[in-house]
Parts: C-alpha cells; structure tokens; sequence
DNA sequence: GTATCTGCAAAACATTTGCAATTCT
DNA sequence: AGAATTGCAAATGTTTTGCAGATAC
C-alpha cells in the first residue's frame, strides 16, 4: 500500500480488514480509487467513475463509505474551498496546493514547516491543514 | 480601522467608501459586527445578531454582502470545518484554531511561518490558509 | 427619475435519514 | 436465519436566484 504503483484488490482487502473494516466490493472499489485518484476526488467524482464499474452503486453509499473511512483513521476531508469537500487517503503530513484555474488539488510538501505542534497560544493542537491555493505550473505554461 | 477599541460608524463609512462600496446601513452593521465579532462569525451567526438591531433584514443581504466584502477583499472565507462557512475581516497574516469542544475560532500567530509563498513545487502561490483543530485553553482548563 | 439596494419566495444543491430490499456467511 | 450492507426516496439545511418593492441621490 505504500507505493501507489503496488496497488491491487487483495492488499486493499488486507488493509481494509487490518483496520476493522469489512472490506464489501463497493468499499474496496472506493478505496482503491481514492488511493489511485491523486487530484482528492470529490463525492461526486467518485460517483461518476465508480457507477462505470459498479452500475447499481448510489451516493448514499459512498457518503456512508467514506463516513466509515475518516471514522477509521483511513482518510480525510479536505475543505480547501466552500462548496467543496474532497477526500484525501495519504497519511503523511503534507500541505495542499489548489489551482484557481484548473480546480486541480496538489499535494505539496513543505520544508521547515511544522505539522506537529503541541501547543499554539495555550491552544493544545491535535490536526493541522495547510491550504495554499494559486495557479498550478500545468496553467502557467499554457499562459 | 487598525485598532479593535476605535471602530466607529464613521470610520467604517470612510473605510467602505474608500473601498468603492456604497456604504448602507446594513452594510454599515454587517462590517461593525465582522470586525468585533472576534470569534469568525457564521451568516447564521451574523444574521441572529442583526436582526436584534435590523428587524427586517433578510439573510439574502447577509450573504449579499459578504459576497461584496470578498470580492473587494475586505474580508475572507474560512472553510475549516465542512459545512460551516465563516468569515474573517483580519487582513493580517495569521492561522486560525479550530476548538473541538466549544466549536470557537481563534486567531493564532505562528512563529516562522511563511504565509507569502512566492513558488511552491513549481505552483505559483496567491493565498495561503494555516488551519489547525484542538482543544482550546478554556476547554483545557475546564478538564 | 433612474440606479442601486433590499428582502421575500422559490429554486437549486449537497448531505443526511428512514427504511425496505439485498447480500453474505 | 440473522446481521451487516446497500440504495431508494424523502427530508433537511444552506446558499443562490428571480423579481418586485423600497430607498437613495
């Protein structure tokens, strides 16, 4: 699971169960997608490509699906812009880049920037989302 | 403008005039409320606050009128938690913490932190947001 | 008197809920 | 059969839109 290149079905099952979820067809096709689909697809995105595959699989589904994942600790959401949740399965700390051209939403790493706090004005910090948002190199060399 | 103790009606008018907004009442009271409410107010919030002073005001105006103070950039959205839009008039660079138990949003000054980005793995940064979640001092001290 | 601003009511969306049908063991 | 899972349809809640009346200059 570490590379996305190693993907396949049996060791997302392995996974899914190693962390006390009962890995159905629908769930493994969820999560496989969200670990292949590095733009941090949105409900909506998962819907449109999974209904290829799976023709009878409806939001409430995936809304519950991905519920259970955050729940679990195998994902999370991103709300970089109103309006618009996304879902994230990368654990490591990282910051996120969003492109007000494309919508495309990068993950980046920063150096010399702290993930970790302990404690911020007295405040004790569990979670930490670094947002940026900006006009991605793809956009920036068509002009 | 700059200090929280010296608004006054007068100046906000100067303030939004000088912005190149028509400066009525309800935008008036809306941008008050926005600066003194240090807690990031909801329109639900803002709009529980105003109809005490504006009886007929509608949350159409609300939202109205947020949507201007963005887009002449004297306020912001911050969407640290889904479903829950707030907004921000602290044009100065800084993080916001997210309480966990009492829901409160606190501005916070992070030491060496960059928030003027200029090129990010190749992206070129416009805006930058720090969000961070936890347990507030308050909370902390109430066990 | 004309532009702008306001606010009601309806529409548009995303998300959640209740529940019945389906699937799995 | 029994428990978990799925998915439809309805409900909920927030934000947007259309438009008519009010307000300001």
């Amino acid at each position: 699971m570490e590379n996305s290149e190693t993907i396949d079905i049996k060791s997302i099952q392995e996974f899914l169960i190693e962390k006390g979820i009962n890995p159905s067809f629908q769930r493994l096709k969820i999560y496989e997608y969200l670990k292949k689909a590095d733009f941090h697809p949105t409900v909506d995105n998962i819907y449109n490509e999974l209904i290829k595959i799976i023709p009878t699989i409806s939001k409430t589904t995936i809304y519950n699906t991905l519920k259970l994942f955050v729940e679990k600790g195998i994902a999370q959401t991103l709300t970089i812009d109103e309006n618009e949740v996304r879902y994230d399965c990368n654990t490591e700390p990282h910051a996120h880049f969003k492109c007000i051209k494309c919508g495309r939403v990068y993950d980046v790493m920063l150096s010399n920037v702290d993930f970790n706090y302990d404690y911020v004005d007295g405040h004790k910090v569990l979670d930490c989302h670094i947002y940026l948002r900006g006009v991605c190199k793809n956009c920036l060399n068509k002009g």
